[in-house]
Order: structure tokens, then C-alpha cells, then sequence
DNA sequence: TCTTAAAAAATTGTACTCAATATATTAGAC
DNA sequence: GTCTAATATATTGAGTACAATTTTTTAAGA
């Protein structure tokens, strides 16, 4: 969230804070204060507060009127819906890549495969955090459906807030090679298998958080830069 | 869009243009000028213009830089990909319907059918697209999946832009009695009939468009406040 | 020392202003 | 009359200013 010379865009400056909420920079519950932003931008406040307009229409934002917008904390049943909005929406995907990826798509895959490998190779445990949600927004725009990528291009960044609050605080850095594993089954043309994997590694994600458990309570003010 | 008293908030203005655009009263293409509709809602640019970023975020409106927001006109593809999307998610709206509805859901379904028989019976065309429009918004808030309702709630008015750009120009008032018969295999839990009938509804909606033939071309001046 | 009340500071909500850009109009040439 | 260029108008983009509200700080009383 450094300032900048260009001039951004709100959707860049909302596209800004959406990879910071995914890779933990911002935790969930923080506020974000129009000023600062607007200092850390190089804009003005107006423009920051039609980014966090479209954040809070996007779902990563709560606005509060007359206090101000921060991040969400999504509650447990809202982790459950979202993971089974994603069940019924990523197999459907699975099947449309598979129908109509081309060599070129298929090499996309590979190079954020490769991404995420150096990410893990280097303990870079935020940025792996954001490829892998990164990874489905990928295969969502791979699909050819712009309602359904745009659903995902929500959904994913929720997600990573939903690890966030409720992530077991010992588990791994993630699901390993669950998503070469798909590629391969896409790759060939294997639809029972990729949407068989997919499931798995939804259940997988789902799983290790402990959405019975109360959500970790405060930010973590001393971790915030670290 | 009438001038009002009370203070709306930029998701009221926003309500209000989408039940606009709903009822076919703001066709599609026609430019948002952001001072006319700051005139008609009594308040500043800078709402309106908040207001006019949510609906773009929505995909109702179009942002063209420095020339303004129109009202979309959805692609042939989009339209198809539209409805790709609402025969994915809409039998799962259906099979949460059934599984946890309770008499008062059910009653409010009824209610709904009772104001599309009046708009009908009143030949009201515009109150009988958005009503048609708003039987699946519902449906989907009664599903209690948040992501699932807030996706219908972008679809539904896509939807009725869909139906202003490629209707057939001799299409009838609309679907008839099969929001009825929906929520009859509803009320009897037969999910696979209430599937079917829904399914068969939405391939009703589709093929009544021309998808085929180029979108109208032109807004209809002369029968817009018609 | 803990509560409560009052004052101060910070922050949000909204309108207004002016520059940048696009659109419409007019005037001139052919 | 029609095309083109120049001017005028309209509209958007974005910052600033100020009122309304909330939060924090300070002070007083029990």
C-alpha cells in the first residue's frame, strides 16, 4: 500500500487492497481510514471512498455508517455458504476449461503452478496465501463465463479472509500439490478426476478451519508489519 | 425517478435506477447523465456518482471515461452466458428452498404470485418484467446462501435488459403460470419436479430472445416515456 | 481509583468548485 | 448544400471545504 506516481484508478486502488487483505496484510476487522489510504495513494478522499464503495459491494468491506469501512469479518455460516457456493460454481468451471482451454491457457496454468512453487521454494508464506486463491480466480477466467469469474474474483479474496479468522494457527503453508494435480487431470481432458480433485481440495481448504470455534478475536497489532 | 423528500442513500438511488431499468423505463444504451439524475434524486454529483460506480460494479451500467455511464447493452454471448450461469445456480436455489423454507417463505412466495396475477390482470407490462425478475430474487433470498442471493440479485435485472434487447418484438406479457407451478413442486418438497420446471423455464425465457439476430440498435425515443 | 460528563480531536458525509475532456454548434471554404 | 475547422457549450474527473458525527482525551465527582 506504498504511494505511487501514477495516477490510479479506483479499481486499481480497490485491486491494491484486495492483495493486501489476501496475503494477511490487512487482517479481517481492521479500519480502514479514508485519510490514510488517501496519503498512502496520493489521492484524494474522494476517490478512496468510491474504492471502498466498490470493496464493500464486493463483500471485503464493511461500511458502518459514520464510522467507517473495514475489513469483514465474515462470520462461520457466511465461511459455510461460500464454500458451498464454491462446490456448486468450481466444477462447472473444471468442465468448461477443460472444454475449451487452448495450449496458451494451459501454459498459464503452468507459469502460476511455477509461481507458487518458487513462493513455497522461498517461505513466502503471504504470497503463497494469495496465488492459491489467485489459482481459482485464474481457472475461473480460463472458463469463459464472465458472471461466473466475476463471482470468483469475490469469492476468492472472502476466502482468504475466511483462512485468516479461522485457520488452524499450526497448519502448513497450504494444499501442496493439490492444484498441479488438477492441471494434470485437465490437461488430460480427465473431467471426472479434475472435478473430483477440485472437491477434494474445497473439503480440503474447509476442513482444516475451525469455523466452530470463535474467530480469532483482535487484530494481531504486533504481526501487523512483521 | 421522481425528485423525493427524504434523504436516499447511494444503494437506494442505485435501487431505484435498477427497478428502472427493470420495467424497461431506462433502455438499454441510453447515457446517465450525472447531473439530470442528481436533479431527480435531490442531491449532489458525488452521490449519484457513487451510486453510478455500484451499478457498474453490478454490470447494469457501463463506464465509458470521460463520456459517462450508460446503461449496458449486453452482448449475444453475455446473454448466453447469463443464463448458462442461472441453470448452474438456480436448481441449487431451489433444492435449499425446499429443504429449509417454512410456512412463512412459503407464504411470501404466494404473495409475490398474487401481485404478478394483479400486474397481469392489470395489463401492466412493466410491473409484470420486474415482478417476473424479482420471483428468482426472492427464491434465492428464501435459499439462505448470501453469495447465491447476491449473485441472482445482479443477474435478475441482467436479465430484464436481456429480455428489452432481444425480445421478439410480438413476445406475449411473459411466462404464464410457471413461477406458479415452481412453487407448487415446491410446496409439495418434489425437488426433481420443481428442478425440471424450473430448468424448462429458463430454456422458456432463452428461447423466446433472439440471440441470433443483431440487438435493436437504437433507443426508441418516441415510446420512452410512452 | 473508578465513573461519568464535558471538551477536544479525529473522521466521515456531502456539497461545491474548477480543470480536463468530450460533445454540439457555428462559421467558413469549396 | 456539404464537409471541415474553430468556437462554444455541456459533462465528467477530482480535489477542497465545511457540517455532522463519532471517538478520544481531559476533568470532575464520588
Amino acid at each position: 500500500m506504498e504511494a505511487s506516481t501514477t495516477k490510479l484508478a479506483i479499481e486499481q486502488i480497490a485491486e491494491r487492497i484486495t492483495d493486501a487483505v489476501m496475503e494477511h496484510r490487512l487482517p479481517p476487522g481492521i479500519k480502514l481510514v479514508e485519510e490514510k489510504l488517501a496519503g498512502a495513494f496520493g489521492v484524494s478522499r474522494t476517490k478512496i471512498r468510491q474504492a471502498l464503495t466498490l470493496l464493500a459491494k464486493e463483500g471485503l468491506v464493511t461500511l458502518h455508517p459514520n464510522r467507517g469501512a473495514f475489513v469483514k469479518r465474515p462470520s462461520a455460516e457466511e465461511a459455510r455458504d461460500l464454500f458451498a457456493t464454491r462446490r456448486l460454481v468450481e466444477p462447472e468451471i473444471v468442465r468448461n476449461v477443460i472444454a475449451r482451454a487452448c495450449e496458451q491457457d494451459i501454459a498459464r496454468l503452468h507459469q502460476h503452478l511455477e509461481e507458487e512453487a518458487q513462493a513455497r521454494a522461498a517461505g513466502d508464506r503471504r504470497r503463497i496465501i494469495r496465488l492459491s486463491g489467485q489459482f481459482h480466480m485464474l481457472l475461473a477466467a480460463l472458463a469463459g463465463n464472465a458472471f461466473i469469474e466475476k463471482l470468483m474474483a469475490e469469492l476468492c479474496p472472502l476466502t482468504c479472509l475466511i483462512i485468516a479468522l479461522y485457520d488452524a494457527p499450526q497448519t502448513p503453508a497450504c494444499p501442496e500439490d493439490e492444484h498441479s494435480q488438477i492441471v494434470d487431470a485437465i490437461e488430460n481432458h480427465d473431467e471426472a478426476a479434475a472435478i473430483r480433485l477440485m472437491l477434494h481440495h474445497l473439503e480440503h481448504i474447509e476442513s482444516e478451519l475451525m469455523l466452530d470455534a470463535a474467530p480469532k478475536l483482535d487484530i494481531h497489532w504486533e504481526t501487523l508489519y512483521g
